[in-house]
DNA sequence: TGCATATTTCCTGATT
DNA sequence: AAATCAGGAAATATGC
């Protein structure tokens, strides 16, 4: 257990830890695989350019994605065989992370930090530790076969033991110190819980129990056989790469199927068949090596596998990965992904939403290829102003709520939508009926897309799509029910079940509504689609309730607390059991509050006063001066707070860590 | 309309 | 030196 590092005794003593980027010293250039230090890029020395990625990476350029994407193909290429994974990057690495006195040290500075490699070898590091410790138990359990599951295991241990410690998350996994420090880590928490939801501790093998807290040191010094060649010396092209990948492998496979062969043919000459049962065992060993490390990578890196590397992986990863997962976006189909600022929701046309998309996925540190984008493939900004949270659930189940929750962000202030549907009570208030149809027909048309797209469809094409026996298939009065249907498969009960001049008084959805009486859940399909406009003195639009509930920013906390995509990133529990939590990016938590009060001038010092203001209300209370936490930054939530707990995994690792503890 | 609530904004000064 | 903490005071936005 000597090889094991235990962060919350070192933390503690360093409360700034998470800015103090481990020194320079730890890296160098010769530890650095040829083709990292030969590819350039404009903004990231050091990285490949973004018009060297696959069009999966290029739904967001940044430096960070780059290194994932170069440490994804690292690793399915090394990891293919372990004992190659053990490199000095590796070995040095952990060597600083074992050396409390270096990341303690008070001369590690920003600038010496070398941001233009560090996310890329830090992931080397983690998947180098986890062949090591795969192969240690490989060694220990002799007939075991090693298992895609096991090996997924280690790996994501070891991503929990380098995303958990703040050292590795904010420091280490900013792939650009300079640019954009800490942009991995988001990425990597979203993967992991994942990962810790399927994975219970209790599972794991018992020299990784402790893995949420610890990162196990001490890898043997290395020799690394990087891969050599000479174009990669010019220029790191990723088919070259790619290329040489395959060859390596087909030559391994032959090689080993030629000792098999060859044993085989000279059977008489050896002891015993157990000796060719272990060698088919090697290789089916180093054949699930290779795809189970793939598929670790991949469970773990959906958004940065290209078609080359899901190729290169074969038919035994395939079915993990899904078509629309990781479609790329085509060429030739680019889209302004700024033009949708300029407008109002109600105005996006299905390229505006999309584009919108992209925006929510990079404010939040999602991969955007994480999106079900096909989900929202057909709709228009109106659409989604008459979808409810379930209807953003459908069309992408793994982020709908939280997509659903940034576009009413976007209409809190509720003039978009209450203009948007005043005009269209003005037109449906007009007597005529040829009237009444037309402007069915431009409001159903608007839900698919803005005015200028679609235009040639018409009203009886739309209402074609609708049930036949569908109340409003006759009557034009909503035509969004048929559109709705027309969009994606719908839950019968999900059915817009009134039609929308009823809908308008958000008070008053109309008491002789057979379907509101006999479906009461129904009417939360309309939530936030409101025709009662309050207005302040000066005539402004009032914005969305503060008061509303779960707006608090205590709340906004909790939750950030409970969502991967924030925690550890942004905050991050200190004790979960005493409900003690730290802020670890001030200024990001400031951002994000602001974007959900719809206030870009907020920052930290307003947000900290606010905080402050909990103490007299006890829903925080001052964290004990024991020493135990930072003295910064760290918060405590009080009798006047509920609904925080921890995460199971991190209450079971906390635990086990108190076990421990006792024990020495 | 007025009051209560929950911040938000600005500030000074202390601490890390 | 910069970031953070502490808290007073007033302003603002919103719900009821």
């Amino acid at each position: 257990m000597k090889n094991f590092i235990n962060w919350s005794s070192i933390e503690p003593a360093c409360p700034a830890i998470a800015s103090s980027p481990p020194p320079a010293s730890a890296f160098s250039a010769s530890s650095v695989p040829y083709f990292l230090l030969s590819a350039t890029a404009d903004s990231s020395p050091g990285f490949i350019t973004s018009s060297q990625l696959p069009n999966s990476v290029l739904g967001s350029t940044t430096a960070s994605k780059a290194a994932e994407y170069l440490a994804a193909l690292v690793s399915n290429s090394q990891l293919a065989n372990p004992l190659l994974m053990q490199t000095q990057t590796a070995g040095q690495f952990n060597q600083q992370l074992l050396n409390t006195e270096q990341i303690n040290g008070s001369a590690t500075t920003q600038t010496s930090f070398p941001g233009h490699n560090s996310a890329t070898e830090a992931l080397i590091a983690v998947l180098a530790q986890s062949a090591h410790s795969v192969n240690n138990t490989t060694q220990r359990t002799t007939n075991n076969n090693l298992s895609t599951a096991s090996f997924g295991q280690s790996l994501a241990n070891n991503l929990v033991a380098s995303v958990t410690n703040p050292a590795v998350s904010t420091s280490c996994f900013s792939s650009t110190a300079q640019s954009s420090p800490g942009t991995y880590t988001p990425n990597a928490a979203t993967i992991l819980s994942s990962i810790e939801s399927q994975n219970s501790p209790t599972n794991l093998p018992p020299s990784r129990q402790h893995s949420a807290f610890q990162l196990v040191g001490g890898l043997p010094q290395p020799n690394f056989p990087v891969l050599q060649h000479p174009s990669l010396q010019l220029h790191g092209t990723l088919p070259l790469l790619s290329q040489l990948v395959n060859q390596r492998e087909q030559q391994q496979q032959h090689q080993l199927q030629q000792q098999i062969q060859s044993t085989l043919e000279n059977q008489i000459h050896l002891p015993s068949p157990s000796s060719i049962q272990e060698l088919q065992q090697q290789t089916q060993v180093e054949s699930q090596m290779s795809q189970a490390a793939a598929a670790a990578v991949s469970a773990l890196y959906p958004s940065i596998m290209c078609k080359i590397l899901q190729d290169h992986l074969g038919p035994a990863l395939r079915p993990s990965l899904t078509s629309t997962q990781f479609k790329p976006i085509p060429q030739n189909e680019r889209i302004d992904i700024k033009r949708f600022r300029g407008k109002e929701p109600h105005e996006w046309s299905t390229e505006d939403v999309i584009a919108w998309l992209v925006s929510v996925a990079r404010r939040n540190d999602i991969p955007f290829e994480d999106f079900n984008v096909n989900g929202f493939a057909k709709c228009s900004g109106p659409l989604l102003m008459l979808m409810n949270e379930q209807r953003f659930r459908e069309c992408d189940s793994k982020y709908g709520s939280l997509i659903y929750v940034e576009f009413r962000k976007l209409i809190s202030d509720d003039t978009c939508i209450d203009d948007w549907m005043r005009t269209y009570k003005e037109d449906d208030q007009r007597p005529s009926t040829s009237n009444r149809e037309q402007n069915s027909e431009t409001l159903s048309l608007n839900l698919l897309c803005p005015p200028s797209q679609n235009s040639s469809q018409t009203l009886n094409g739309l209402l074609a799509a609708a049930s036949p026996r569908s109340p409003f298939a006759n009557n034009m009065a909503f035509p969004q029910q048929a559109l709705l249907q027309k969009m994606s498969p719908i839950q019968p009960q999900m059915r817009l079940p009134i039609p929308i001049a009823n809908i308008k008084c958000e008070e008053g959805v109309p008491s002789t509504s057979e379907y509101r009486e006999s479906r009461p859940t129904e009417s939360s399909l309309l939530h936030g689609v409101s025709m009662k406009i309050k207005r302040n003195k000066d005539g402004r639009p009032r914005k969305r309730s503060q008061h509303t509930k779960g707006n608090k920013l205590w709340e906004f906390i909790r939750e950030a607390l409970k969502d991967p995509s924030t925690c550890p990133s942004v905050v991050r529990w200190e004790d979960p059991h005493q409900g003690v939590f730290r802020i670890v990016e001030s200024e990001r938590l400031a951002r994000l509050w602001g974007e959900k009060k719809n206030n870009k001038k907020m920052t930290y010092e307003k947000l900290s006063r606010a905080m402050r203001t909990y103490y007299e209300k006890q829903i925080l209370v001052p964290v004990p001066k024991t020493g135990l936490y930072p003295k910064k930054l760290v918060y405590k939530f009080g009798p006047g707070a509920h609904g925080w707990c921890a995460p199971p995994l991190l209450v079971a690792s906390s635990l086990q860590m108190d076990q421990h503890e006792n024990m020495s």
